[in-house]
DNA sequence: CTGTTAGCGCTTTCAA
DNA sequence: TTGAAAGCGCTAACAG
């Protein structure tokens, strides 16, 4: 494509040379009318020809959609999101829409902001990834538009369908559980955000899973992170200083796990030789620790897409189902059997 | 915002409701010719009561302008680009334009469907961060509209002002200085993805480090990677069955570093002590590895807003000028002087 | 199945 | 400075 030396043919252009109206251009443009074969192939050769792409402006003006879909994510580079997002942005790429982007940075009101630029574009759907909107918005939202959550679940039957999640319980109890079968009694957890809906769930299933195996719950063996690597340092030091023995540790993210791993390192602690280490979330680094660290792989990327997929049919109202989620442990080499 | 229990405003509401003319409004949307302060006045009253939003589409159907900017990445959910794209989100935020995303995928056939996606969305303005695509393209499209390059450098008058990197070169040799000044002489280098710019140039910093300190480059003291996790291990694998003894790598970005060590950790070779190790790109893992890694930092989430920033005052047609980046090096645990 | 006819909401001459 | 009027390119009734 090189500088315009032609003006960009419009449907007006089309039409006159191939001797149509316009209306009939639009026809076999959006296939909403069936058209005679022989004069389809005319327009479409005619548009062939002139090197035709019709004005999304125009077509939005005229028609109210955007072809657009609005992405909103919690503070873009973090972990599991960004796959999230890249799976959204993949299955998109060959659908007729395309992703704008926002991001909400954890808070509601910026959130709230960029889901209102997003709007303002008119965008046809919205996805919103661990959105901290309260529930009220939410609701408002989904009454405006199509809307789908990924890694969040509102539990209410208005939302069924729209939510895309994985089971957190489950993968704090797998974790946990798997801990137990290494042998391990005394497991120490160090939480993400505190109130955090990922957070809150995980550190049920820890719970249960001890529960379960007739482990009185410790709670001095449970510390408050904040899903960043420097909590994991602290939360060490933090049960050092308690004064608490472990054996193993379950961190609700891989990033805590690697503050932790170092932490314990710098004290000469061996993982997994003293102590035994699980993530969550199965980072790109967390294959390549020292030693590979032990997690729990949340299908990010597969998430993004099905989202994406569900949204499209959501919008153009056809019937879809959304594939249930499994988090997976992925043993590596950060935990073994209690000695 | 519920569901429209009135109709949208239109410039044409607001005129009646102000007593002037649909021109009037949008001059005073525009600011294009001045408008009487008492009428700005009223129209100004009558947009915040009815709650006005100006209709994107009627706007760039009018007007050619899209205000949105088409962002063209290479494999979303990778280190430094992904800090890059938030850059450039963090600074749009507060534009009165939105970015549309596009992944080029390191495929220049696939990154110019995305490019041409942009266009057909008719982005006001393009940035491309690590581009893929011939020189010629990029000059065709510098021509057809306001362009941004990012982590790259074309070295021709008429690209100046329109490339954003941090010299590849000086980060190299930095890194390898680095090592030099420990006393370290048998250093290898893990390279990145062939034929890529940056990782030619970080190769060049290696090359004449170690030619300005004298020492005689040894071409098997070089392998070749792929920025990932897995080449930096094999790296190791391969320097191992050459036969070749070193007491230090550079690797061309912390992946592979990651990776090499882990190799490293696997032999019973220690870091630092038997063998130091230095990365590029600072990811947020690096200050968590075990130890800690020293790297070499690129100021990615700043070189995004300062392209953004630029590419907004090109469309202005505005002056800018454009910061310059180092990158800087990080002393961490992972490098220590030869014993 | 196809053409005609109105707009969609805004910008932008052109006069006044 | 302001208003009137003519589109921007496309979709969507409405007849035929």
């Amino acid at each position: 494509m090189a500088k315009s030396n032609k003006k960009k043919p419009t449907i007006t252009d089309i039409a006159s040379h191939a001797n149509v109206s316009k209306s009939t251009v639009s026809r076999v443009l959006n296939g909403t009318t069936p058209v005679h074969d022989d004069k389809r192939k005319a327009v479409e050769d005619a548009m062939k020809e002139m090197n035709f792409e019709p004005n999304v402006f125009a077509r939005g003006l005229a028609s109210g959609q955007s072809l657009t879909i609005g992405l909103v994510t919690q503070n873009i580079g973090s972990p599991t999101y960004d796959s999230i997002a890249q799976g959204v942005l993949f299955s998109l790429s060959d659908s007729r829409f395309s992703p704008i982007f926002a991001d909400g940075q954890w808070q509601p009101d910026i959130e709230m902001k960029a889901v209102e630029t997003l709007m303002g574009r008119k965008v046809d759907g919205l996805i919103l990834v661990g959105s901290c909107l309260p529930r009220q918005e939410l609701d408002q939202l989904k009454e405006a538009l199509p809307v789908m959550l990924v890694a969040q679940h509102i539990e209410d039957e208005s939302w069924r369908g729209h939510c895309l999640y994985i089971d957190n319980e489950q993968g704090g109890y797998d974790a946990t559980k798997h801990l137990l079968e290494l042998g391990h009694r005394n497991i120490a957890h160090i939480t993400g955000i505190k109130d955090q809906q990922d957070s809150i769930h995980r550190l049920n299933g820890y719970r249960r899973a001890l529960i379960e195996a007739g482990i009185e719950i410790d709670e001095g063996l449970i510390c408050e992170g904040q899903f960043d690597g420097n909590s994991g340092v602290m939360a060490i030091e933090t049960l050092l200083l308690r004064g608490k023995s472990f054996s193993a540790i379950f961190a609700a993210n891989d990033m805590m796990a690697f503050g932790a791993r170092l932490s314990l390192y710098r004290r000469g602690i061996r993982v997994p030789e003293d102590v035994s280490v699980i993530g969550f979330d199965d980072r790109a680094e967390a294959a390549f620790a020292t030693p590979p660290l032990t997690t729990i792989r949340q299908p990010a990327h597969e998430m993004g897409v099905a989202a994406a997929d569900a949204l499209v049919k959501l919008i153009d109202e056809k019937p879809y189902d959304l594939p249930v989620f499994h988090a997976e442990i992925v043993v590596r080499e950060s935990t073994r059997v209690r000695t």
